[in-house]
RNA sequence: GCGACGGUCGUCCAGUUUGGUCUAGGACAUCAGAUUGCCAAUCUGGUAACCCGGGUUCAAAUCCCGGCCGUCGCACCA
């Protein structure tokens, strides 16, 4: 079994996450759910983005609707950018992006967004049928990535976001304004995206209905390389991919051309330092600067962040310089000025986007984290760090009677509000370090007969298997320096 | 969306070829009890499943049709 089929399977077995519906036969694919341990280590990892980046960029975070009106997405491009044109074969059913089509078989360029009797023309003009079984075309149809809603009783036309983003945008000039905002200005969000795929697949790697982490930095255009606290990481390591990984500091990078200016550099070696901390091994990510085929349309200069999973590479961030795309066409389509003042000028901003796929991260760690001890009967263990660990620790009585209970119970009254324990009586000894473990629980306090004695208890470390003895005053303390222990 | 293959306790698998003995079996997990008392021990007992809908048949987990889901390939992937 390779290791995305272990972890789907922990997954099930643990709680961490399971398709959604699935009570019912009806329940479509691309739709997943967290389960209690996945929920927490999601929670956690979100906590670990704000601090590594909201909170260290002095980032203002906000939380917009899910559902917006038609005009935003007019103004976005997700309206004629976000559908392809779609014919079927009336004879074998198979069905084709009619642009595509049309450019591979007649050799012609096609845009995207040609109307749908442009390619009907096109198709009768060249006389086009199904490359796989010769069949007549029935004619084109619009596939749509995004969900489209209707509103109140009129049924007025509304659509789920497809990225989070745009009520970034979209509330811009109201946060500036109001925050005694300063470029650049990091906007920070994390919220549910919804975008209809063709075929989802592959669990939380690829779904519907998805959580991301955005970040959109407002920035003077003309004021690139003046970026404040540029020295914190201009030596910060990067990990470029093309053709091969070279490894460069920020500032060679941009000696070399390969970055374009030192907010790209700064916010790209932040992403950098916040994933070092989540367990994801350095070494087995890179940043890939995409091509001008591979970019999204609002992008002029595009990275992504990728991770090496046991299903290949897979993008983790997209990194865009947006330029003033957002800004400029929610400006036209508003009829509202969105520029703002930058030092005694105004100046309409861009921006540079940071949009993280959680639930891939959360996979990604899953993977990254998952360990088989061979040295001890194959135990399974999930290495997350302390802090990302759905459970923090485990409180165990080592027998099932009363006066060790009695004292378990104090210890667990003690901590639970400050931390995720699980208190767990049942079994053997060995049998519950291995089922805490295998959830990534990084302590375990047990109550033994010493306790009785003299107010220790044993800690248990999950990857040493070690123990030491400690107060049992003295565990909430042990809990808070190791829990918030960050130093990687 | 197309094609191939698949879907059985929480998980993994047997049973489907050749319909009946399947009142659906095992392993691991889980629960209760006994025993032990610091690393998945042992014993006893329990809970727990044929993806959904329709059809063929005296009889369907098994055969047929449709749907849903999954894996892989093609296509798609702001």
């Amino acid at each position: 079994m390779n290791t995305y089929d272990q972890i789907i399977q922990l997954s099930l077995e643990r709680g961490f996450y399971f398709p959604s519906s699935e009570l019912y036969s009806d329940a479509s694919a691309g739709f997943w759910e967290y389960g209690p341990n996945g929920v927490k280590i999601k929670n956690k990892f979100l906590e670990l983005w704000r601090r590594e980046l909201v909170r260290r960029d002095n980032m203002l975070e906000i939380d917009g609707s899910q559902i917006m009106s038609k005009n935003v997405f007019m103004a976005s491009g997700h309206l004629s950018n976000f559908t392809d044109p779609v014919v079927k074969c009336k004879k074998c059913l198979s069905s084709f992006r009619a642009d595509k089509l049309i450019q591979e078989e007649a050799n012609l360029e096609v845009p995207e967004r040609m109307a749908n009797e442009g390619v009907n023309e096109l198709i009768s003009k060249y006389g086009l049928r199904c490359p796989l079984c010769k069949g007549e075309f029935s004619p084109a149809e619009r596939f749509n990535m995004m969900f489209k809603v209707e509103i109140g009783p009129n049924h007025d036309e509304a659509y789920l976001r497809p990225e989070t983003c745009q009520s970034i945008f979209v509330d811009f000039s109201r946060i500036y304004k109001v925050s005694r905002g300063k470029l650049p200005l990091g906007i920070a969000q994390v919220g549910k995206s919804f975008r209809n795929e063709i075929s989802p697949r592959q669990g939380l790697l690829r779904l519907r209905e998805f959580y991301q982490a955005e970040i959109e930095v407002f920035c003077n255009p003309s004021q690139l390389d003046n970026q404040p606290r540029y020295d914190e990481i201009k030596n910060t390591k990067l990990r470029f991919y093309d053709q091969k990984i070279i490894e460069l500091t920020v500032q060679e990078a941009i000696d070399q051309k390969i970055l374009s200016n030192q907010l790209i550099g700064y916010y790209l070696a932040l992403l950098v330092e916040f994933f070092d901390k989540t367990g994801i091994d350095k070494n087995r990510t890179r940043l890939r600067k995409l091509s001008d085929e591979e970019k999204a349309f609002y992008s002029t200069i595009a990275f992504d962040f990728e991770v090496d999973t046991s299903i290949g590479w897979l993008e983790l961030v997209a990194c865009n310089y947006r330029s003033d795309y957002d800004l400029k066409s929610h400006s036209t389509t508003s009829k509202t000025n969105l520029e703002v003042m930058d030092d005694n000028s105004k100046v309409l901003p861009h921006v540079f986007e940071l949009s993280l796929g959680v639930d891939r991260c959360i996979y990604s760690i899953m993977e990254h984290s998952y360990f088989v001890d061979r040295e001890n009967d194959d135990r399974a263990v999930l290495k997350l760090k302390p802090y990302l660990s759905p459970v923090h620790a485990g409180v165990l009585p080592l027998l099932r009677k009363p006066e060790f209970k009695d004292k378990a119970s104090k210890l667990l009254k003690n901590i639970q509000r400050d931390f995720d324990i699980f208190y767990d009586e049942s079994g053997s000894i060995g049998r519950r370090y291995r089922r805490l473990e295998e959830i990534g629980t990084p302590f375990a306090f047990t109550v033994d007969h010493q306790t009785l004695e003299d107010e220790t208890v044993t800690v248990r470390y999950r990857d040493s298997m070690q123990q030491d003895r400690i107060k049992m005053s003295d565990v909430k303390s042990f809990l808070y320096n190791n829990i918030n222990d960050y130093s990687s």
